[in-house]
DNA sequence: CATCTCCGACCTGTCTGATAGCTACATTTA
DNA sequence: TAAATGTAGCTATCAGACAGGTCGGAGATG
């Protein structure tokens, strides 16, 4: 039933490139004139397969300069989901994310290492830096690295990529300008109660922390 | 920073196009040169706009019929992902669905109308009958409609949402010709009782069921 | 010698005209 | 009536051309 298009063959025949040689973010690709040689096709359908691993986030075409490997993909999951109800939206997506994180926290629990874990301190502790220098965007970051590296440390790639994908449309929505404080301060002892259960390889200490620190950012949701 | 290519711009604007009129899946575009005239591009322009909307999945162009505006937008989450211990991806894969779909269950245990549950025992009938036919495409998409149901029941629309764009990727890789019969056998009564389950509103049972249902298909990963 | 300017090689972005193939539908034909 | 054919409209692809961005080196300038 799958009609078979030369520049989708194309697109594929440039992934199957960056894979097989393991080229990573930054490396530059043959030109459009070497592939047009190289996979025997003309110019438009070349650039329209290139179009599409570009949308798809696989690589990115500079004019003038070439053709480079993106550093990582972003999709729009909820582009065309029309979204009535903001704040069931929230919540719908803290279900969403509590389940994901939880499976994350007790993977990470299990497997994480020393340095996964020390990472995850440092975190924690620009975390609180930031937090008392009244730097908002810097405690969001270090909020996102912190719960980022959980998942890394989890171990499962397909985990890891999903989060990542979504991570931006997942987290980001709530960042109410409005009472950010209480948002932080109420969370931040959680998240050392977390920390500190992995640490100790006790899975239901971080599993039960993890569902405090969620339950204080659904209270905050709910609150709105 | 942000260059502005004329392509992109195009996408742009036959996106809005769309969402302006709140055309929905299978509706017709424009033709490729209509929309050269309106917005005044080339035609190359023109078609790697296109090539852009349909990697998001916006839209479909088939050869000879025209532009249409696709049901869902599907995006490659392991397009980039290198995949070396295949039967370990599998793996890591059910995790995932594991804890996603048990929430869906949870949720359409409590949320689900009797015309869903209608639906999903339509579904497994058709499962059945597809089974006693050795029609295994069809007893694969059965399965599928069946378990989607489940999502579409919890009503929770970021659930949907994102497992509708993972889902191709999520659930197709374990469909390996051999052994298919042992996979759909053992897993079809767990079907069932999960279905019976959710009907009669008992959670604890459906989720029991559930994870019944996944350990007879992480065994038959394991097995491979 | 250090620095600046300019030019040319190489690259991508876009346009255009032509041709082939696909699809749906009306028309003709056996 | 049903199959074969013609045809209009559409997309797929190609080849060539030109414009504009990028970068580095040759040469001018101080």
């Amino acid at each position: 039933m799958k009609r078979l298009y030369l520049s989708d063959t194309v697109a594929g025949e440039i992934g199957s490139y960056i894979a097989e040689r393991k080229l990573s973010a930054g490396d530059r690709l043959p030109s459009v004139s070497t592939w047009m040689a190289r996979l025997q096709v003309g110019r438009s359908t070349l650039r329209e397969g290139l179009k599409r691993l570009e949308a798809e986030g696989v690589i990115e075409v500079i004019n003038g300069k070439g053709i480079f490997v993106s550093d990582q993909q972003t999709f729009r999951l909820f582009s065309r989901l029309h979204v009535t109800d903001a704040r069931r939206h929230l919540l719908e997506m803290l279900d969403v994310r509590l389940v994901l994180e939880e499976k994350a926290v007790v993977l990470a629990t299990q497997h994480a290492s020393e340095a996964q874990f020390a990472d995850m301190a440092q975190h924690l502790e620009d975390y609180r830096a930031a937090r008392e220098a009244d730097d908002f965007l810097r405690v969001h970051e270090a909020d996102s690295a912190f719960h980022l590296a959980i998942y890394q440390a989890s171990h499962n790639e397909v985990l890891v990529a999903l989060i990542r994908s979504i991570h931006s449309e997942l987290y980001v929505s709530w960042q109410t300008p409005q009472d950010r404080n209480e948002v932080f301060d109420a969370s931040f002892p959680h998240h050392v109660t977390l920390l500190e259960a992995m640490r100790r390889r006790d899975i239901e200490a971080a599993s039960s922390a993890f569902h405090a620190l969620m339950a204080a950012t659904r209270h905050t949701v709910e609150m709105m």
